[in-house]
DNA sequence: AACACGATGATTTTT
DNA sequence: TCATCGTGTT
C-alpha cells in the first residue's frame, strides 16, 4: 500500500519545487529550466493532490505531447501512489481528444469508428482534391496546401471562415481546397491530427452539457511542455478548465490548472507552437501564480554557463539563469574538422578514447546534428570502426510503405468509407485496377454524389460509365476480397489473424516472397514484426481500469474495447515510436545518433553536438530571419543542456551538401559562448600550409586515416579523392570478410573472382540474399 | 497497365 | 547525392 504520506512527498525538493507541489487554487505556471526536475514536480504534485488534498485520481487529467512522456509520467506517479494511478487520465493531447471524440462522435455527425489520418494520408487526400479542382501542382503543391490548412486548423479557423477571410489568390485557393478537403474527410468518416484537437474544442464550445460533464469530472488539469502548445491546444485546455461562469446547474467552478514549460525550449514553432501561450500565461489567467525553477540537477556549471550565454542572446525573453551545486566540471571541447569525415572521425576517436579510459560507456554517448542526412557520415565511420550505434528518428516503422499498406487494409476493414486507405490498396498488390479504372470510379462517385466505396460497388454491377469489362471484373474481385476479409473481422478474429489473412489473401506476402529485390526481404520482416505487435496487443491489452470518482457518472474506458481492431488502429495511428531510444542497459550499449529536435527531453553524460556551421546550424533558412534564428538558438540551448558531464561542439570547414562541397563559416553560436569555457582541440587546417592531398596507399594508415586527408583541392579533386580512398580501403575483399552495404545491409564475402577493376565478390547478405557485386566505381559498401 | 527514364528539389516533426 | 514524381514508352 502507498499511504502517500504528504510530508514524504515534499522530501528532497528545493523551495521552488515544493511551492509548485503545494500550490493550491489559482492557475499555476511552472517555468522549468532544462534539467530542473520538472517531471519530478509534476509527479509529486499529482501524488500530493491525492495524498494531502483528498483528490480522487479520476479527477486528474494530465496532458503531454508524446506517448513516451505520458507513459513515463504514469509510471512515476504509480511509484508514488500505486494502482490508483490507473484511474487518472494521463495521455497525449491527441489520444485524450480521440477518447472524447469517440464517445461523442454522434454529436458531431461521425461514427465512433472514424479513421485517423496522419499527415501522409491527409496529403494524399489534398492531392486528390487539388487535382479535382484543377490546381496547378507546381504553384499549389499538396505539401504546401497541407501546411496552410494545418496552420488554419491550429488557429481554429474553419474552412468557411477561411473562405470568408481570404484576401488574396493564394488564400482563396487554400480555402477552396480546405472546404472540399473537409467535405471529403467527413465523407470518409475520418479526421486528421489537427481535427482531433479542433473538433474537441468545437464539441466543448458548442455543447454545454458535454463540457459540463468533463468539467465535473476533471478538477485538476496538468499540462506538460506547455511551450509547445499551439493556439488550438491552448483553447482546448481553457475549455477543459472552464470559466466557472455557468449558471444554475451548469455552475461548475473552474478546474485547478497547472502548466509546466520552458519558453527557451520551444523548438516547434514551425508546427504551430506559439510561445505566446507561456509568455502571456499571466495575462490570460490574471490570478495566476508563477514558480521559476532554475536549479539544475543534470549538468556541470560550465555547460550551464554556456547554455545561459547562448540563450541570453534571444530578444524578448524572460531572464532565467540555470545554476548547479555540482561544480564547474570539464571545459567544453571544441573541434574544427577539415570536412565532415574528419569531424566524424574525431567524434569516433573521442568516443573510443573515453570508453577505453573507462570514463563512459557507449550508451552514455549521444551525437546530435541539425538534419537527418548528417547521420550518414557518422554511420560510415562507426561501422568501419565497429562502434555500435543506433540512429533514432528518420523513417519510422509506421511510415514504411509496407506497414502503411497493411494498415490501410485494416482501416478499410474497420471503416469501409475510408477513401484514402481504400484508394491506397485498390491496386496494391497489382491486380489490374489501373489509374484509368480508378478515375472512372472516382468520376462516378462525384457525379452521383456517393462515396468512393459506394461507387466501387456500383462498378461491380456495371453501373459505372466508361469502365471496361476487364477492370470491372478486377474491381469485383477486389470488392469480394475485402468483403471476405471483413467477414473475418466480424467473426471476431484476433487482429493478428486478420492481418495474416490480409497478407495471405491479397497476395501481398506472396509478391514480396517472390521478389528478388533484397529490400523486399526486409519489408517481409517488417510485416512479420507488425503481426507480432498485433499479437502482443491482443494478448496484453494495456487498457487501464477506468475508475470515475464517486458521484460522477461512470465513464467508458479508452473507447474501443481492448484488443479489438479499432483499438489496434488507434494505437497504430497515435503511437509512432516503434523505434525507441536505446536503453542504457542495452547490452554493452550503443551510441545514440539523433537530430537536435529528437534530443529534447533526453540527457546523456557525454554529448557531441556536431555541424556547428552557419548554414547548417543555424540552418540556412534561418540566417536571414531573426524569428527563425531565435528558434535555432533555442535548439542550441536544448542541445547544450542535454549534456551531463562532457560536451563537445564541432564543425567542419568543408561539408558536402547535395553532392557539392560547401565551405561553411563557423556557427555564430560559437561566438556566443564565453571563450574561457572552450577547450579548442583543433582550430582547423593551418592557413599557411594546407595539408597536401596525398596518394592513397592501401589500407595501412590506421588511426588518423581519413582525418588528415585534405579536401582543399578543387571540387572535382575532392570528390575523386574521397571516393578513391574509400575504394581501396573498402574493396580489398577476401573470403570471410564482413561488409556493410548501403542497400543490402550486413553480409559476408563467400567468394571473390577476377582481377583489378574487374574484381567481383559474391556476398551473402543473409535475409537480403546472396549477391554478386562488381567492386568498381563507388561501391556503396564498407568493409568491417 | 506497367515499367523506365529524366527532371526536380531537398529543415526540424512529439501526434 | 538521392529519392520521389511526372511523363513517355512498350
Amino acid at each position: 500500500m502507498h499511504p502517500a504520506d504528504p510530508a514524504a512527498l515534499l522530501e528532497g525538493l528545493n523551495d521552488q519545487q515544493r511551492r509548485a507541489v503545494e500550490h493550491t487554487g489559482s492557475p499555476l505556471l511552472v517555468v522549468a529550466g532544462a534539467g530542473s526536475g520538472k517531471t519530478r514536480v509534476l509527479t509529486r504534485r499529482i501524488a500530493y493532490l491525492l495524498g494531502a488534498r483528498q483528490v480522487h485520481p479520476g479527477q486528474v487529467l494530465a496532458i503531454t505531447f508524446t506517448n513516451k512522456a505520458a507513459a513515463e509520467m504514469k509510471e512515476r506517479v504509480a511509484e508514488l501512489v500505486g494502482r490508483r494511478a490507473n484511474a487518472m487520465w494521463v495521455s497525449t493531447f491527441h489520444s485524450m481528444c480521440v477518447r472524447v471524440l469517440r464517445r461523442e462522435a454522434k454529436t458531431l455527425g461521425m461514427t465512433s469508428s472514424f479513421s485517423i489520418y496522419d499527415s501522409d494520408d491527409s496529403k494524399r487526400l489534398i492531392t486528390l482534391v487539388a487535382r479535382d479542382l484543377d490546381l496547378d501542382p507546381k504553384r499549389y503543391a499538396a505539401r504546401s496546401l497541407a501546411v496552410h490548412i494545418s496552420n488554419l486548423k491550429n488557429e481554429l479557423v474553419d474552412a468557411e471562415t477561411a473562405a470568408g477571410n481570404a484576401t488574396n489568390d493564394l488564400e482563396r485557393r487554400v480555402a477552396e481546397v480546405y472546404v472540399e478537403y473537409q467535405r471529403r474527410l467527413r465523407e470518409a468518416n475520418a479526421m486528421d491530427f489537427d481535427d482531433l484537437i479542433m473538433r474537441t474544442v468545437e464539441l466543448l464550445q458548442t455543447f454545454p452539457d458535454v463540457a459540463e460533464y468533463y468539467h465535473r469530472r476533471f478538477r485538476h488539469v496538468l499540462v506538460d511542455e506547455y511551450q509547445d502548445t499551439n493556439h488550438a491546444q491552448y483553447t482546448l485546455v481553457r475549455e477543459l478548465v472552464g470559466t466557472g461562469r455557468g449558471t444554475g446547474e451548469h455552475a461548475v467552478p473552474p478546474a485547478e490548472l497547472c502548466v509546466v514549460g520552458d519558453a527557451d525550449q520551444s523548438i516547434y514553432a514551425f508546427r504551430g507552437a506559439t510561445i505566446r501561450n507561456i509568455v502571456e500565461f499571466e495575462r490570460d489567467y490574471p490570478q495566476a501564480t508563477t514558480v521559476l525553477l532554475e536549479q539544475n540537477y543534470r549538468s556541470t556549471q560550465n555547460i550551464l554557463t554556456a547554455a545561459n550565454a547562448v540563450i541570453s542572446r534571444n530578444p524578448d525573453r524572460r531572464d532565467k539563469r540555470l545554476w548547479t551545486a555540482m561544480g564547474d566540471g570539464e571545459k567544453i571541447v571544441a573541434y574544427v574538422g577539415d570536412n565532415e569525415h574528419d569531424e566524424a572521425n574525431f567524434v569516433a576517436g573521442e568516443i573510443d578514447r573515453l570508453v577505453d579510459a573507462g570514463i563512459a560507456n557507449n550508451s552514455d554517448v549521444a551525437v546530435f546534428y541539425r538534419t537527418n542526412n548528417q547521420s550518414r557520415v557518422f554511420e560510415e565511420i562507426f561501422i568501419r570502426l565497429g562502434l555500435p550505434y543506433k540512429v533514432v528518428g528518420g523513417v519510422r516503422f509506421y511510415e514504411r510503405r509496407e506497414i502503411r499498406d497493411a494498415v490501410a487494409y485494416l482501416r478499410v476493414l474497420a471503416n469501409p468509407e475510408d477513401t484514402v486507405s481504400l484508394r491506397r490498396i485498390l491496386n496494391v498488390p497489382k491486380r489490374g485496377i489501373g489509374e484509368r479504372a480508378e478515375a472512372c470510379v472516382a468520376m462516378h462517385a462525384e457525379r452521383e454524389r456517393v462515396s468512393f466505396n459506394t461507387a466501387l460497388r456500383a462498378a461491380t454491377e456495371g453501373r459505372v460509365a466508361m469502365l471496361n469489362p476487364r477492370s470491372q471484373r478486377a474491381i469485383a474481385g477486389f470488392v469480394e476480397l475485402v468483403d471476405g476479409l471483413r467477414r473475418f473481422v466480424d467473426d471476431g478474429q484476433d487482429v493478428a489473424e486478420v492481418l495474416d489473412a490480409v497478407l495471405e489473401q491479397t497476395g501481398y506476402r506472396a509478391e514480396l516472397e517472390a521478389s528478388d529485390d533484397p529490400q523486399d526481404a526486409s519489408r517481409l520482416e517488417n510485416l512479420t514484426e507488425l503481426i507480432t505487435v498485433a499479437r502482443e496487443f491482443t494478448e496484453l491489452p494495456d487498457a487501464p481500469e477506468d475508475d470515475a470518482p464517486e458521484g460522477s457518472a461512470p465513464i467508458e474506458t479508452t473507447g474501443p474495447a481492448a484488443g479489438t481492431l479499432a483499438a489496434f488502429l488507434e494505437r497504430v495511428s497515435l503511437v509512432a515510436d516503434a523505434d525507441q531510444v536505446p536503453d542504457e542497459d542495452d547490452t554493452g550499449g550503443v551510441v545514440t545518433l539523433m537530430t537536435l529536435h529528437t534530443a529534447k527531453g533526453l540527457e546523456y553524460p557525454v554529448v557531441f553536438s556536431t555541424g556547428w556551421e552557419d548554414g547548417v546550424f543555424p540552418h540556412m533558412r534561418a540566417l536571414s530571419d531573426p524569428v527563425e534564428l531565435a528558434e535555432e538558438r533555442r535548439l542550441a540551448y536544448v542541445g547544450i543542456t542535454r549534456a551531463r558531464e562532457r560536451l563537445y561542439l564541432s564543425r567542419a570547414v568543408v561539408r558536402s551538401a547535395w553532392g557539392q562541397p560547401m565551405t561553411n563559416p563557423a556557427s555564430r553560436f560559437f561566438d556566443e559562448i564565453p571563450a574561457d569555457l572552450l577547450d579548442w582541440r583543433r582550430l582547423g587546417p593551418e592557413r599557411s600550409s594546407p595539408v597536401r592531398a596525398t596518394t592513397f596507399g592501401s589500407g595501412s594508415g590506421g588511426g588518423g586515416g581519413g582525418a588528415s586527408r585534405s579536401t582543399f583541392g578543387s571540387r572535382g579533386t575532392r570528390s575523386q579523392a574521397t571516393r578513391g580512398w574509400q575504394e581501396t580501403a573498402a574493396l580489398t575483399l577476401e573470403v570471410g570478410d564482413r561488409v556493410n552495404h548501403d542497400k543490402y545491409g550486413l553480409g559476408r564475402v563467400v567468394a571473390t573472382d577476377g582481377q583489378g577493376p574487374r574484381t567481383t565478390a559474391t556476398i551473402d547478405f543473409g535475409t537480403a540474399g546472396t549477391i554478386r557485386l562488381m567492386l568498381i566505381g563507388s561501391v556503396p559498401m564498407v568493409k568491417l
